[in-house]
DNA sequence: CGGAACCTTGAGGACGGTCAAAACAGGTGG
DNA sequence: CCACCTGTTTTGACCGTCCTCAAGGTTCCG
């Protein structure tokens, strides 16, 4: 079993960064907004703590008062879900380091979903009055936490279309396109091929369908040409097939509201290059 | 053909607003955040204009820059959607008076999605950057605007779990019941009977099934003594029917943090009385 | 009165679900 | 190092929900 590390960090205003784990959330704010040197310093201070969590921990559940700290994503994967009364789940949506865990209830007083650790997770918990506080009275941090919510919020709609309007086939190829993208964009891959930490039925809760589809078109992905994958991996061995499949248009992970960590086989995507 | 009225408003601070357009904005603002005199004097004297459109009309356009303008709905209702390539439609949100239409561009550089007139619809579009910037320095003023956002967000959740893990008869009687309980928190209806100006076809594409299937499901409830429609009437006749039916729980909505402009009926879903 | 949406109904088919069992992988403990 | 356990993937057979296509009815409005 993973011990539980747990320590407070409140870095000296000044400090280099790039050691704390905040390094992370300010450089993903920068990209957002035009933070200045004493709004990265502000941001850098927020009272955190930093701890570590297993795969299927919650992090967020429905229906409690939201904890007066604020996840963010130093390493690993988590998901939001909802449940139906009959029991079955929905993912709504998946995060990765930079993504802050609970943006969505900053100012909410009830949780209307839960979140859950994917992976081993690095997370930092931010002080949740100190998070609003800064968010509200200043304007470029402001701007920049808003525009993190209203991402998130875009990519609920696309899931929406996803899982209203597409078939099987074109929810799966969807669903890797966005995380490849996104793993490359958070500077997580720097190629076509990843490591996917989802099982089949994740993979169905995320889509709408069940595992056993999941499976099934997942084969025929494979067989296609369009992606390999084997163990825990994934390869798109075709990406403008697989974005066809897909019905892929990045348009909606708003990219331009953000710098790509660095140019990989997929930055083509980013500048909607064709 | 109605006249397209356009006026520009900016009334004196100070004055008394229960009569210009901002009437409904800023009691909804003040509903979601403790908004000071001053608050309210600078949300009411926001630059706008108002106008009249047709069913159908575009207000948001994906793909395009958003507009210097935001725009509030007034009277009428609103609906926004996506396209699939194959030209497939899926509506992602429905919007009734006193909601916003482009808060989810507020601060994004392209439209993901667009948004059109449902009804007859009078807004009052927003000068942008007026909002912005009283949402990035009026600190109550942006709590009150972040909630709208963050409501929107979480209804777009409860969508992806309506449309990814409900059948057709539960989709539909949730979609019923949210439409049923924001009206009456808008104070547009006042019982369980209410005016529904939605086609089939809007519903299925809302609901992610098709007219067909739309038209069967609802006639399959009217036998079943849940709800009554004639024309573009919709009775509901046993609430706690089709709230079962629906799987619906309308933590999603917030409403804790929305007074009901009255106590009708349903009143007892606000405050989660059973 | 005529046309255009919209609603309604039927017949047939397909996509994806359900149920069940077997194969496989990875980790644990003996 | 092997046996075992648990969770995951894979496969097959069958079935049901919902879609497709198509035609007829209704309502509303010019």
């Amino acid at each position: 079993m993973l011990a539980i590390e747990r320590y407070v960090c409140a870095p000296a205003i000044g400090d280099s960064m790039s050691s704390t784990p905040l390094e992370v959330f300010s450089r993903r704010l920068s990209q957002r907004a035009a933070l200045s040197e004493d709004d990265v310093a502000a941001v850098a201070s927020l009272p955190h703590t930093v701890r570590y969590v297993h795969p299927t921990t919650y992090i967020v559940r429905e229906g409690e008062a939201p904890k007066p700290y604020c996840g963010l994503i130093i390493s690993g994967m988590a998901f939001r879900h909802k449940l139906t009364v009959t029991g079955a789940r929905q993912i709504v949506s998946l995060h990765l380091r930079g993504d802050m865990l609970d943006l969505q209830h900053l100012f909410l007083n009830v949780a209307d979903h839960s979140v859950q650790a994917l992976t081993e997770l690095q997370i930092a918990d931010i002080d949740r009055e100190a998070l609003q506080h800064i968010a509200l009275t200043r304007p470029a941090v402001g701007r920049a936490l808003w525009v993190e919510g209203l991402v998130d919020a875009s990519i609920y709609r696309e899931w929406v279309l996803n899982v209203g309007r597409r078939d099987a086939r074109a929810r799966i190829a969807h669903i890797l396109c966005e995380i490849a993208v996104r793993m490359q964009a958070a500077g997580i891959i720097d190629a076509e091929r990843f490591q996917l930490p989802m099982t089949q039925e994740q993979l169905g809760d995320a889509t709408g369908l069940t595992s056993v589809h999941v499976n099934r078109t997942i084969k025929a992905l494979v067989a296609d040409g369009l992606i390999e994958h084997g163990g825990r991996w994934i390869s798109i061995r075709d990406w403008n097939g697989i974005r066809r499949e897909g019905d892929f248009n990045p348009l909606y992970l708003h990219l331009d509201q953000v710098a790509p960590y660095f140019d990989g086989p997929l930055s083509a995507v980013f500048s909607g290059r064709d």
